[in-house]
DNA sequence: GCTTGACCTCAACTTAACTTGAGCTTGTAA
DNA sequence: TTACAAGCTCAAGTTAAGTTGAGGTCAAGC
């Protein structure tokens, strides 16, 4: 390595585009404890580096902070974090992301159906699911895969 | 059709789902217009459900009001729109739903591989593309799909 | 004709994810 | 050893998408 390994909270936000509020909001919210020096500056390690690549990352992916936080505590507590730590966290996520990218198929292909009908009945459409929008689980509609949760109305019955 | 074809707010809250502190939400950002009776109490007909059952449709699919807003602008001014001018809507908002099924599925591809190997180099990293996160485009990471835009360097280097 | 539930407006509060600013301290290079 | 960039804390502001509450009006049934 060229320059040294333990890194300020500038050097970090240069090295991964986060910015310097961000990256200190995300220790506020307790993503991230880097340690301090003697004058009481942030001082970055590698591991540190790496959960803040992994919010970026997460976010990038649609997973808010609240998520994420769940997910890093997955982490061990007293080591660094190894690899097969990591690709844990991985799987878990590459599941989520399989049921969203079901979910959006499933909704991108009754779009034109539901849209372009002359009745767009929302308690009768598979496209709109108020049952779903209480929770806070994700892109939601699930009844498109579990099937309808109750029965139904049109708009004009 | 058994009930009034003019209902007031409440019943179209029943009607759809929506509360009616959102229905008067979404007339205040300018995507509703009802008219109103003598007394001033909000009066809807069947055109006003249909904007409304479309706006709760795309926000599951999710698109945010400023984005649906924009795409109810193209509905016709002086007349009450056709199936056509819904379809024309479903059309777009199905490619853009494609877009994003293809991106979210690169980015589940990746994952595994950039999570789990040693580097989590942001800048060189498939996932993360911080030149996407200034605009507010939807779901980012477009490089995946276009390429890297610029040169980058590791998180160490 | 009066009561009561539904409506009305307007202002303020909520959560997420940050940013901005004020006022003060630390670290480093000349 | 001093200048000044970079860091620190804490409070307040920002946007999205609503909700909640206060204080007042409308409409429908008895």
């Amino acid at each position: 390595m060229k320059s040294s390994d333990i890194l300020t909270i500038g050097e970090v936000s240069n090295r991964t585009g986060a910015s310097v509020s961000a990256i200190r909001f995300y220790e506020d919210k307790g993503l991230l404890t880097p340690h301090r020096n003697a004058g009481g500056q942030r001082r970055y390690v590698r591991a540190d580096i790496r959960r803040l690549s992994f919010i970026l990352i997460a976010q990038q992916l649609g997973f808010s902070l609240k998520e994420i936080r769940t997910q890093l505590a997955s982490l061990p507590e007293g080591r660094t974090p190894t690899k097969a730590d990591w690709m844990r966290i991985s799987r878990r996520f590459r599941r989520i992301l399989d049921d969203r990218i079901t979910v959006m198929s499933r909704l991108r292909d009754h779009l034109d159906g539901c849209i372009g009908c002359g009745c767009l009945s929302l308690r009768s459409c598979a496209l709109y699911n108020p049952d779903d929008r209480a929770e806070d689980a994700g892109p939601g509609a699930r009844y498109l895969l579990d099937g309808p949760p109750t029965k139904r109305r049109g708009i004009w019955s």
